[in-house]
DNA sequence: TTGAAAGCGCTAACAG
DNA sequence: CTGTTAGCGCTTTCAA
């Protein structure tokens, strides 16, 4: 058991006092260069390693942050975190994680969690579980910046970092009708979430312009996931006025679509066009490629770690990142 | 600014000790249930939030731990955060997350950082760069339990969780051959990586045991991203004997070859057989779905977790988690 | 340029 | 059952 070496243990074998040990080891300039590189010496030798936890404790910062996120395995929390995590630790930050599985009470055990750790930022994408959060202003009254992505609420005042939902559902709308569909079905998610909301307002205005206002719009709520999206395309097929499209605010249901549409003799694109959102990987592999929107999430993610890091505590910044229609065969109807 | 309250404002508060509350708080049976309902509830009212880092500091004990990936939106790695995460949080854990990139300088960084924060235990699964693991006795002699996954270093004494490589492979490659392939490639990986030396070992055993010797076993290295599948199919279709099936260690080089000959023309499963390894998502969405190996991520991180929580220090544990074969349509060649 | 002293908030002997 | 005391290892005044 090898004990870990201390300031006071090194200042002994300095004969130097443990403040000059600890300015020297963090390059404090009062210091002369040549009594700084023998006590650093001095410290590999012995292989010391500074209590990241005591210091956190007599200086008040932790060098701990916290990412909340409804689960890791999904492509795009995994690449923002990755992104995150990148910038952070150049920095010196470490990133503690949580899964809120989508409940509200593991989201709240979460942020108890980081609150008792004192972490010195918390980033965050909501759970579909959480209509009220309001309680995140504890994180405020205690000094702790929150930065939200994806489901934010607006009407907190933290920063976040977002994509142009709106926009994005809008373009991708406006270009299934430019390849000629006209009967667009779209599914969306629960309707107290903003960036689902923020979806079907594209998807309605894109078709209120274009002029085919004899197909009414037809949105489906809560379709999300493959099974779901399966179903509901089956129970499209079955009405009388078919959809000869889908987008979808979620990749997974459109792929639920496409095999449903396939299954019941179908052919994407000729007979019914189908788009999703996210681009997940498998979107690329399809056959055919299905249409989607990349919300370019590593860049979202470095962009929420440089702005906590830049720390301008005062203001609420919002910040929008490109993010980029990717047009695959799926929404390619043969003239 | 709401400044966070100490137990020693509580015990002025509640006319006691400091220590009373902190035994309070924890439930010390020597405590009665009823000054125990008063604490607490006078916590709740002045919204005590215990301070982690200066029980930590205090105790000994961090209650962090910290996991060390090479990057983590890769679908594996991903779950197996996630199961792991799941487990350690019900315990009361939090978990660090580090990506090394796969670079030894990051492992190392990220294996300091670890010491530093008083990690509790550390998981990790090794870069492809690291060939000399040697370095992370340190966290033994400093009494950090260490488990790694996936890539790991035998020669060490530390636990860990693994599939058997070995069996899958093996496997794999018998059911290929079963179903009339006979020119089998395989592509691996780095040489100095244990999984990938056990997956060959499986294919190679495989092959032998056949009984169709004469054609020769044809292995190539270093063949883990779709690009290098590509390249490398497209130089197999070349050359005069060609392959008629591709045993891959991993499923993004077998999407390469799989794109790579049918970009040739030719048919998958009639003429080449494919077989990757993971069980990436987009393996079942290919058309046709690609055969490929389940590591079940997720139990594997709950395996890990559970076996730090059990904390039988003293012994090395090695446990290995039942994979499965998903055969898929990439394989089945028509009679 | 360096050192002495105090204390971050908590836990754990030890004593009562 | 409860309180007193003494730190965990570090940073940071303050004084020299």
């Amino acid at each position: 058991l090898q004990k870990n070496i201390t300031i006071h243990e090194l200042a002994k074998i300095a004969s130097l006092s443990p403040s000059t040990i600890s300015r020297a080891l963090r390059d404090n300039p009062m210091i002369p260069e040549s009594t700084r590189l023998s006590v650093k010496e001095i410290a590999v030798k012995y292989g010391y390693r500074p209590n990241s936890i005591a210091s956190s404790l007599r200086s008040g910062r932790s060098m701990i942050t916290g990412v909340i996120v409804p689960r890791i395995n999904r492509n795009f929390f995994s690449n923002l975190i990755g992104g995150m995590e990148e910038v952070l630790f150049e920095a010196g930050y470490t990133l503690l994680i949580f899964q809120s599985h989508d409940t509200h009470n593991n989201e709240v055990a979460g942020v108890r969690t980081m609150l008792n750790m004192r972490v010195d930022a918390v980033f965050m994408s909501l759970a579909a579980g959480t209509l009220d959060s309001s309680y995140l202003n504890e994180l405020s009254e205690k000094k702790i910046p929150v930065f939200m992505f994806d489901r934010v609420d607006d009407s907190l005042p933290f920063s976040s970092v977002k994509m142009n939902d709106y926009e994005a559902a809008y373009l991708c709308t406006r270009h299934i009708i430019q390849h000629g569909y006209r009967k667009i079905v779209h599914f969306s998610g629960p309707g107290h979430i903003m960036v689902y909301r923020e979806r079907k307002r594209g998807y309605l205005d894109a078709l209120a312009e274009s002029g085919i206002s004899k197909y009414k719009p037809l949105i489906i709520n809560n379709i999300l996931t493959r099974e779901k999206g399966f179903t509901a395309m089956h129970e499209l097929l079955k009405s009388p006025e078919k959809a000869d499209a889908v987008f979808s605010a979620s990749d997974f249901s459109a792929l639920g679509a496409l095999l449903a549409a396939r299954q019941s003799g179908y052919s994407i694109p000729d007979d019914i066009g189908i788009a999703g959102f996210a681009n997940e990987p498998f979107t690329g592999f399809l056959q055919p490629g299905m249409t989607s929107i990349d919300q370019n999430p590593v860049e979202m993610g470095k962009t929420l770690a440089r702005l906590f890091l830049q720390g301008d505590l005062k203001e609420v910044h919002r910040r929008v990142i490109p993010s980029k229609l990717i047009i695959r065969d799926s929404t390619l109807k043969p003239a």
